[in-house]
DNA sequence: AATTCATCTGAACGCTGTCAAGATGATCTT
DNA sequence: AAGATCATCTTGACAGCGTTCAGATGAATT
């Protein structure tokens, strides 16, 4: 019974079977839809279809529609700690530079793929908690942040409460303004502002978190 | 000719046909099913069957599902801009007495309301901009925090811009806190902070917008 | 070569949003 | 008072949705 597939990738799920690997192909399906054509449109029908199989195929590989929008909602929390990563390191420079860095690459990723964003925080909050690999991981968002947090001395790092308070505070506000990035009528004050980013940067200072204390 | 039936309440919109108020009946039966049973179990004709009328009923009344639900976020923001007004009245005390107590009614709010929450944002999300009505009359929730800036001295009454800006900082900071506020993976900091309501006046203090500077 | 069993299909269920055509009945005109 | 008007509501239909279940398919194991 030797492995005649290879241990195959490093990814956590893969089965080769009669379609090759139709639950990713299915996330990637899903995610293609969502950023294409609004979180309204996706169906799980309509991702069965894109993906080249029958409308009940998904059900074994997801118990649920809601399972299929949870592993979405999963990539995209990878793919935003991927953006805050790789801004932090083309940024480099002080902590407090690095720490604006990530405020304005959160709210960048949620202004580019608002359906996707939406997904994320839609599909975490209809469970009691968010899996523990979406936070706890080393370079999981969550960790990013709370990182940052340490370095920038917003929290005494041998305090648990107080590293843990200083992160929330600062995701609260960067959702806060990711949420309202879209909004329309914000357009007079970008534009008095000189400019988006500098719009988004303003609000991140004023809250106090984002910047030297 | 003369009005068999009286001019009728102090209502924006009233019209006593057939069924007597559809319109406003809707809006209450959509509104009873999305906080009784959540955002997910809304359907028009869920509603329908609730206001005891047929299917196609509401679409004399609504162009789209989405029409009505724009509706209901309307009542939404007027219920949001009524509960803040009652807190600044009841506690009274100072301008930032009465400014903390904004930010925590409006936490509280979105706690006690999730899906009616979500939906005044979703509605808005979906439209260029939200309605004028929403955010410009004297009592709307936007108005009184706009007042309490100016009011704070958080912004230069004459200067357009600070004002608004001011606001729109704190409006996002309520927002994060508001939006993260049912997450149970919170817990064990509620419990640290002595408290939930603690736990979002401190995250609200530590914006710096809801605090004398 | 035979068996097992995960994978996928086809057909069906009740539900949804929406529309077109017709019935109802309050209001307005005469 | 009688007739016309017209907003209001119902009936019936359509396509599309999430989900289930019985059966076909074919790779892996024996």
């Amino acid at each position: 019974m030797t492995d005649t597939l290879p241990p195959d990738i490093d990814a956590t799920e893969n089965r080769p079977y009669h379609h090759g690997d139709l639950r990713r192909a299915l996330i990637e399906a899903a995610r293609a839809i969502i950023v294409r054509d609004g979180a309204q449109a996706l169906s799980l029908r309509g991702v069965a279809r894109e993906a080249g199989v029958s409308p009940a195929a998904p059900y074994h590989h997801f118990k649920d529609k809601q399972e299929l929008m949870l592993a979405v909602g999963k990539l995209g929390f990878e793919e935003l700690g991927a953006a805050m990563d790789a801004e932090i390191h083309r940024v480099g420079g002080t902590v407090n530079d690095r720490i604006t860095a990530i405020g304005v690459a959160y709210v960048l990723f949620a202004r580019d793929n608002p359906a996707l964003y939406r997904l994320m925080y839609d599909c975490s909050r209809n469970m009691e908690a968010l899996p523990p690999e979406m936070h706890e991981k080393e370079h999981s968002a969550y960790a990013i942040v709370r990182n940052a947090m340490i370095e920038a001395g917003r929290a005494a790092a041998d305090s648990e409460i107080d590293v843990e308070l200083a992160t929330v505070a600062a995701w609260c506000v960067a959702h806060g303004i990711a949420e309202m990035a879209g909004f329309a009528q914000f357009a007079p004050l970008k534009q008095a502002l000189g400019g988006e980013v500098n719009f988004y940067r303003e609000l991140l200072r004023r809250s106090g978190n984002f910047q030297p204390r």
